[in-house]
DNA sequence: CTCCTTGCAAAGCCTTTGCATTTAC
DNA sequence: GTAAATGCAAAGGCTTTGCAAGGAG
């Protein structure tokens, strides 16, 4: 698995040098750092926890730069946006992990994830029927744990709005 | 459609009035406009969509309450709240359009919708699975028109970001 | 050398909150 | 009559923007 997400990495980073180039745009390490961030923990961050972790890292980089810098990787389809109900964006990384989608307990706040092999492929259909070129979806499902004993996720910054 | 359309708000209203009366909440005139103009347009508004349309049909209503209401419908699965790239929240009814999903292109900002009859099945056995119960879900689908004469739409509010 | 990018701080925008008033039941 | 809901305005939190300084190509 650590072998799988480095490989996946690499990969962001290779396409995401040769897009800025074909672009005009420029490779700064900021933006390498940002890429990375979210490339190496594949979890889904939000903008300041992305922050804050390339800051404890020792990298001094703004908050503007962030923003900006998703907002790149948006465009370019290397990291998708998800709405989890925070009333703010997260962000995940887009190579390697697009046949997922996420359950949002409106009860415990808590997201989960599962894989599905057919989700990809549906998509895909989709998008040929109706003349639309893919770059990054996400699917958010909201309901409620039904283990009720797992259901006692508490954070307040992890919870549903 | 129209038929339609009026059967779903009309459903809407009652199944709000049973909730409300079984969590010992009231039912104002205030959230009743709101579930109505969700289910009446049929499209997908944010909060101040929302508010000024109520506004325009002479509603004395508040943006707080809007807000409040709309967290009560999201809570009892009577609207969905959906991400389409713009930074705030656009909500959309429940009942009678599980089965959708929205292309978001990420160049002329279009939003379109397109309705499968797998989708709502295999959300469904993914739920089952996970031990999830199902409230709402959304899908969205980042990328491009590939018709580029389609491709032009263009204004402030509705750009993708 | 050019002009793209960064960082800071301020501004902007969406959303929530506190409190007095109103209202549904 | 009483607890819940509304409305206003202010506060809060995330995101964007303007501009000077810095840096990649």
């Amino acid at each position: 698995m650590k072998q799988y997400i480095s490989e996946q990495t690499t990969r962001a980073e290779s396409l995401f040098r040769s897009f800025m180039k074909s672009e005009g745009l420029r490779c700064t390490s900021e933006r390498i750092d940002v890429l990375q961030e979210v490339y190496r923990s594949g979890a889904h961050l939000d903008a300041d926890e992305i922050y804050s972790r390339l800051r404890e890292k020792g990298t001094g980089i703004s908050r503007a730069t962030v923003y900006h810098t998703l907002d790149l990787l948006f465009r370019l389809n290397l990291v998708s946006r998800i709405d989890l109900g925070h009333h703010h964006t997260h962000y995940e990384r887009v190579l390697g992990v697009a046949n997922h989608l996420h359950f949002v307990c409106q009860r415990c706040g808590k997201v989960s994830e599962a894989a599905s092999s057919q989700l990809d492929g549906m998509v895909e259909k989709l998008c040929a029927t109706h003349e639309f070129s893919l770059g990054s979806f996400s699917l958010q499902v909201f309901g409620e744990c039904l283990d009720r004993e797992a259901c006692t996720f508490r954070a307040g910054k992890e919870n549903a709005g």
